[in-house]
DNA sequence: CTTCTTTATGGTCATATAGCCATAAATGCG
DNA sequence: CGCATTTATGGCTATATGACCATAAAGAAG
């Protein structure tokens, strides 16, 4: 079903919050537990100023929400539906492995 | 789960290719029926080149495939994750038009 | 063979993205 | 209050992205 301009943009809007490497780490961090952006900034291994702007993005997505906890911030993951997102990467991903395997096995 | 780096490179790859506008619009028509790129470039309004360029998009991701007839090349889609993907992004949607509606109704 | 049609690719330019550094803002603590 | 800690933001730069135009490549048709 075609959509109007608005709703793709949108959409890509969402989506686009998604393809960043370190975005995707962020959100795995977090799917175990709520963590701090000190905590987040250890794990990626990037600038603390870096880790925060991604924060951001995911947090405009909606993907993400920040709790204040005297001078500290807390994110946790604020959408139940990465599981849905993820496997359809991963589900692209294991084609392309077998593609790759089909060129090897002529 | 935390996974490697060159995993995290991989998916956002993936995730990379459904991150812009058109080429959500490209597999929403392309989910109805097989076109080829003068019919998708109708669809889209923007130019030939440009429309061939988000196609080698979506392909080299695994998204879609191409299939030459001629001097045509239809595409189609490759992959029966899309529903699970945009799943996600329509729930994040709702969920943000619900926060905007929290706003309003204090 | 020449010409037309269809698609892919290279060039160029404007804009967007992401990195780091420096610093502001907010809070807790002595 | 003054100082330290934590996070967010502005500035800057390098790279990536996406748009168009022009054109190459490949096939169909005369």
């Amino acid at each position: 079903m075609i959509k109007t301009k608005a709703q793709y943009d949108a959409r890509a809007e969402i989506a686009k919050a998604l393809s960043h490497p370190t975005r995707l780490l962020l959100l795995d961090a977090l799917a175990e537990r709520d963590l701090c952006v000190g905590e987040l900034t250890e794990i990626v291994g990037a600038d603390q100023s870096t880790v925060s702007k991604h924060l951001a993005v995911l947090k405009d997505a909606g993907f993400v929400e920040v709790e204040k906890r005297g001078t500290m911030s807390f994110y946790s993951i604020r959408c139940q539906c990465l599981d849905q997102f993820f496997g359809c990467i991963e589900s692209v991903l294991r084609q392309k492995v077998r593609a790759q395997q089909d060129l090897v096995e002529l």
